[in-house]
DNA sequence: CTGAAAGCGCTAACAC
DNA sequence: GTGTTAGCGCTTTCAG
């Protein structure tokens, strides 16, 4: 920058300001900055910047599993608005652990990051309270969190729940069984209301006995499956999370129990498989990539504005149901 | 860090050598300064330090496709290193395009990153020249780049091409159709040619006609397996990348051609589908999470000792072949 | 064995 | 309109 400065034959404080345009600079002067910025391939340095105004111009964000093909979307919608606005991301995985999580916050306010994304783990909102002390402008998404001084963007999962189990019910199933994934995350909570409302709007009763409990993967979709399969009557299968839909898959085929004729399955998130395995998945579909731009839109209008304290505005992400072939009648019914 | 000094009753530099062990510091004053940076929770700023030292404490991990299940592994295994060492690491997706590799390098090289991981995109060396020039640190995964002054580490593509074709010549197919992933690709030239030393090493000509290019998209691998379908006598297929996997079963699905009985399929790379699906998927698999591993530990190695040009290493992972549903001896032979 | 002080690259009063 | 200058928080000579 000094160098700059010498070569156009101006303060090193021009320099600075015609830079960042934050005062009248003539347009004599300016041209020569410019020119002498060109001849020196000058870049500016952040670190010296950051220091001076106390912030690192990075945002974090931070997943509880940077592999789920709905989290991926969302890291790709944030990070669109992050470099647009010549910021630069930091993504971390907690691995749903609430010590990582914890871990990864503290390092990364250390790190004077300005803004935080982040989806939270559930059950220790108290990770969060470091950022509120902090004043670190953040907004959660996916999991909802009550009563947190911060914007929030998540999808209508009640809605989802509701629209997966009517359209079974449309089908003609009486009997439909629900796997729970993580039953603390306010995802699964509200797609498990879901499906509890439009049972009881189309008349049937809830039994408790179809609800099955997992822990959101492969394997534990695959036992609660497999306990499922052994109720009476049981002719389709609402999964909440798409790692159980896979374990559910796979039970079946190891059963050789046919879907849909025997059982009838809608997963939850769209995934890159869901079209090319056979029968093709039924699935309620999110908007990632819009959680993920959105809630960039929103930290970064909270970066500008600290001080307002706007009241925290909650987005809610419409879903929709795409029907494939892993979803039809009941074999013996709709006759 | 001066009010600890001030609290502790020391100078300010005596804290900077406590907190680096930077020169010996007699036993009393150390832990007034250990007292002092916990009574008033002081945490040293890294920013103030980056600009000191000319570094920032981060490194960047440069994807084609962060969203593709083998670099989730890759960014884990060097996530795991990373924060081991207090680093912090910046994701990238270039989408395998060179202008927005370009950006991202130059980017980063501006923020005074430490250190690059890349998987870089083909037919463009010249992005790495500014890592070069700029003599910063880094290592290249995936695909290999000839003469190019780094450490790099990839996987032996050139074996696991043999062990998928391999593996369907023991079954006893004769005609083995490959389709050819995006063609640039160092792992996807090498997979092919372990395609063409099994079948010579068997004895078995090369019919081109049964090497069919994509793009590593599934739509590219159902087209590419449709106009293999044309083929006379094809029983098997090897698919060097795992997208145009999920095609092939798409486009067998569509046309009702059962696997493994009519068509048996070798797929690249494990993903947690293959597994669930009827049937599961044969594939070749990696070791990504030991590949982006194995590439900090070289980073760091380099950025310890910038000044010996050590002569590049190149390492080079196993692949396993894990033999599952989706192969099986042809129809009409065998017998 | 410890302290004083210069300076990394930049911004923003404060002067003129 | 523009230049001078004091730090941001830290490391590291150089003295003692």
């Amino acid at each position: 920058m000094k160098d700059v400065a010498k070569r156009a034959g101006v303060s090193i404080s021009t320099v600075s300001h015609v830079l960042n345009n934050t005062r009248f600079v003539s347009e004599a002067l300016r041209s020569k900055v410019e020119h002498a910025i060109e001849g020196l391939a000058y870049q500016p340095n952040p670190l010296g910047r950051g220091l001076r105004k106390g912030k690192s111009f990075t945002i974090a964000l931070v997943l509880p599993d940077h592999g789920n093909p709905f989290f991926v979307q969302a890291a790709r919608g944030a990070q669109e608005l992050v470099r647009q606005q010549n910021y630069s991301l930091i993504t971390c995985n907690t691995d749903e652990e609430l010590d990582q999580e914890a871990f990864y916050i503290s390092s990364l306010l250390q790190r004077k990051v300005d803004g935080f994304i982040i989806a939270p783990t559930q059950g220790g909102s108290g990770n969060l309270q470091p950022l509120v002390e902090t004043q670190t402008p953040f907004v959660v998404i996916d999991r909802y969190v009550d009563g947190i001084p911060a914007d929030q963007v998540v999808s209508d999962n009640r809605t989802g729940g509701y629209q997966a189990t009517e359209h079974l019910i449309q089908l003609g199933h009486k009997r439909i069984g629900l796997l729970v994934g993580i039953p603390l995350l306010t995802p699964i909570i509200d797609r498990t209301e879901g499906y509890r409302q439009a049972l009881q709007a189309n008349g049937m009763e809830v039994d408790e006995n179809l609800l099955s409990e997992g822990c959101s993967q492969i394997e534990e979709g695959y036992l609660a499956m497999e306990s499922l399969l052994a109720i009476n009557g049981l002719t389709a299968v609402f999964s909440t999370n798409n790692m159980m839909s896979l374990g559910v898959l796979r039970c079946l085929k190891d059963k050789r129990i046919r879907c849909p004729e025997e059982i009838s399955l809608v997963g939850f998130d769209d995934a890159e498989w869901a079209t090319s395995i056979s029968p093709s998945l039924t699935v309620v579909a999110q908007q990632p990539y819009e959680m993920g731009f959105i809630a960039a839109e929103l930290l970064f209008a909270a970066i500008e504005s600290k001080n307002d304290k706007a009241k925290p505005r909650t987005i809610r992400l419409e879903t929709s149901l795409i029907s494939r072939e892993s979803t039809a009648k009941p074999l013996n019914s709709g006759r």
